[in-house]
DNA sequence: ATTATTTTGTGATATGCATCACATTGTATA
DNA sequence: TATACAATGTGATGCATATCACAAAATAAT
């Protein structure tokens, strides 16, 4: 597909600085793409090229653990995914998949490659980003093997509700089993738990509807353990 | 300290690349120091604006957990250590200490930033980390919490052979509390478990010494949980 | 050498949570 | 509208392992 990139209406901010030159090679070499939910858009153990940017919906990245499905990280537009992939071994070491409808564009590596080399600002963001990311990584592996199940069922709800929907009040985009392999817990576990949120009125639970009714008190649960 | 760059041994790949011109600033812009074993490298929650060069040594990345100390990664030279900090908020978001004898450089962030901006290769080399770090990341995340106590040690002492020393006999750099916060248990249960190891002849516990005696049977358990 | 302090070994107990089992509801499919 | 299948609710049970409590050994300090 052919889209000039120049207008793309989601660039992150350094892209937007992407010299014209750069521009021109990105709208012509990408491809853009429609995903319903569900959809899968990179595959664990398959080979692959591209860099993948999500221009809007959310995605989960998991891994197949051991015995289950780990989700290892919720990601949501724009953002890009699949750059420790590509950079790496060339085949996926995790799998994502749209958890909403969402729209994706697949870069060529060496498109990506030659970008970076070219626009400083952009490296930066992109260096950015990992730095953010790595920091988070340490932060939950600190945390979640420190903290009970109700703390680390918290933490996930003050998540969703800050850093992906901005709002108090969401559907959660996850089953209660996808739930529990992002909390690292069982599907029993996390109808048990949210049931036990909702009779303290702290959250209200309707299906995959979440109204965060007490702010203070998740945000204290998700400190003691 | 004023040391020439140039001839510094202990240059990563990329760092060899450098240009004239880098080189130079970088020589005439960072600081050497010795540091014994248990010295502090970077303090959580310090104000910090360099980066940090481990030419030598072995180091522990660690978080104060909301209950525990948590130590999120070994690292060991040469490596770069403190980026995810200053690109970020300039406040320490961890701690880094020696657990051997080190020597380190401090590179002021902006010399170092410029250094990424004037060399494509170092760059590359730079994002390439970040991507293998949080592979690393993502795996430890799936597999810490779905094993048991005795396939995390497993791994742990596979890691310190595989990565860490390249040796299937090495002398642990950690005390038992802090192998326990690295493998997210209790210290007794990493007193019991090297102990269970040994008797079964998997390994030889003598002190912090320890020689694997069956490496087969070491990655069995670290793949049964 | 002697004392103090840290590190390690090991039993007994308590508990958080996974697992199993099945009922119930909700949601696709024919 | 009926039927199959997936997602959820909830009790009962078992188990891995944290925690507690000391003893023993090793290391550091005086």
């Amino acid at each position: 597909m052919q889209t000039d990139c120049r207008n793309c209406p989601f660039k992150t901010k350094a892209t937007s600085m992407l010299s014209e030159c750069s521009l021109d090679q990105l709208s012509s070499n990408h491809l853009e793409l429609k995903l319903k939910k569900g959809d899968s858009i990179i595959k664990q153990g398959t080979y692959s090229t591209n860099v993948v940017f999500l221009r809007t919906g959310l995605a989960k990245i998991h891994i197949a653990g051991p015995y289950t499905e780990q989700i290892v990280k919720m990601v949501n537009a724009p953002s890009y995914l699949g750059l420790p992939t590509t950079f790496g071994s060339k085949i996926n070491q995790y799998s994502v998949t749209a958890v909403s409808d969402a729209e994706v564009c697949f870069i060529d590596l060496e498109v990506f490659q030659n970008i970076l080399d070219e626009n400083k600002e952009f490296t930066r963001e992109i260096i950015q980003e990992f730095c953010k990311n790595e920091l988070e990584s340490f932060h939950r592996c600190a945390n979640r093997t420190q903290k009970l199940i109700r703390g680390n069922m918290a933490d996930a709800i003050l998540d969703f509700a800050d850093k992906i929907f901005k709002a108090d009040s969401f559907v959660l985009p996850l089953s209660q089993v996808e739930f529990a392999n992002l909390v690292d817990t069982s599907r029993e576990s996390v109808s048990r738990v949210l049931a036990e949120f909702d009779k303290d009125g702290i959250i209200k639970v309707n299906g995959r509807q979440i109204d965060i009714l007490n702010k203070k008190s998740l945000i204290m649960v998700s400190q003691n353990g």
